[in-house]
DNA sequence: GTCTATAACGAGATAGAC
DNA sequence: GTCTATCTCGTTATAGAC
């Protein structure tokens, strides 16, 4: 998409990216809310003015490091996925989940900018939406391949949820019965809890072998889904 | 527990609730990370050092306010749990994560304060454990309950997360066995994976009918767990 | 055109002397 | 407990270097 034209444009290729580092760095230390353009300008060695050439505000660096961090974990799962065995659909769907965790554990910051606390004044804007669906889009396919190799079988839904399912299946899940779709975004936000308790710190004291049971849970989670080992 | 001997008793518990009360308000506005004793003691007609007297430091102010939190929590999950219909085990399961789920939409910033990202450069003391686990005891006692009323029918544990799931029982549910358990740690996190993606914004231009699929999902971990319905 | 630097604004936090 | 001098912040205007 973007051609690179010659040393100018690798400049500012590179100063974003120090930027951004910068802004990372500061992000683990202090939190987003305490993340400050001429706290990063200064350990770059520039003025805070400087800044304003590659972000037009604070608010425009806070969702550019959302927007890296949701396609970071994203791809993550995406690669996780790519590797497991194509014939598995329950493992294929772990894989996606365990892929998630392990990118949290090594980033838990950038994990809690996206899915942890809101940062008070920032609003996040439309953009952040594309990539903050990734991780779900490949739990959808999951649950497509299985459904299209041999169906899934769940309880049907109670009346007064199938509207919101159906509408929701039709916008992000086309051909998915309305009960796999509940379960799905259910399974989506589970998901994201299981990680966040532990990366929150709410199973210390308490879960040792937590790998352990993320990965019971999270099959557990796509058997609610519906999907079955080896098919 | 504690008695109120007199006026200055009494006076010490009003200016207590007074910095407690607008330590939540700037919660709120500014988050966690930006909560000063100096910001709270300005807004109270108060010299900073005052402050003091009431608590030793910020981060016992915090830890007082996120033991609160837990508490708060706890107690209308506790009460929900105690408005249910006591023969039916998956609607007081329910109950109880609705009064959760309420209580987070009601007070926001206090969930996220406990159920958000970590505050940099703050570590809960051993005393927020108690408290914290009020939630998860009321989920152990449904369990409880219809396990001691007719049993659970769970599928066998596998054999590398068993060892943890019995020390996990030992310590916090004895009796329950290791099936129900790993199960009851998976849901716990997991209600609150479902209650944090509403709150933080996931279902955002996404998820219409949020109580629905709250419910929905609420009685699916129940099932999770082994509850069934009117028993 | 592209970038950096200086200076300034209004708002707010902070440390220390008194 | 009060006051002040000195920091921080995001942001903008402007001027000049490449």
């Amino acid at each position: 998409m973007t051609t690179i034209r010659g040393a100018r444009d690798r400049a500012r290729i590179e100063v974003t990216a120090a930027i951004k580092d910068e802004a990372r760095r500061q992000l683990a230390a202090e939190g987003a809310a305490k993340l400050s353009l001429r706290a990063v300008a200064r350990e770059l060695g520039m003025v805070s003015s400087a800044l304003y050439r590659y972000f037009p505000s604070r608010d425009d660096l806070l969702t550019e490091l959302i927007v890296d961090a949701y396609d970071a974990v994203g791809a993550a799962g995406e690669r996780a996925l790519a590797a497991a065995d194509p014939a598995d659909h329950l493992a294929r769907w772990t894989a996606i989940c365990t892929g998630v965790r392990s990118w949290a554990l090594a980033r838990p910051h950038e994990y809690a900018l996206i899915y942890g606390s809101p940062v008070p004044g920032y609003s996040a804007p439309r953009r952040t939406v594309g990539p903050a669906s990734r991780v779900g889009v490949a739990l959808i396919s999951v649950a497509r391949d299985a459904f299209d190799a041999g169906g899934i079988a769940l309880p049907p839904l109670s009346e007064d949820l199938r509207p919101e399912a159906e509408r929701l299946g039709a916008e992000f899940a086309p051909g998915l019965p309305p009960e796999v779709v509940a379960a799905l975004v259910a399974a989506w936000a589970q998901l994201f809890g299981l990680v966040s308790f532990e990366l929150f710190g709410q199973f210390n004291s308490m879960v040792e072998e937590r790998e352990k049971l993320f990965v019971h849970a999270a099959g557990r989670l796509g058997r609610e889904v519906g999907l079955l080992p080896g098919r």
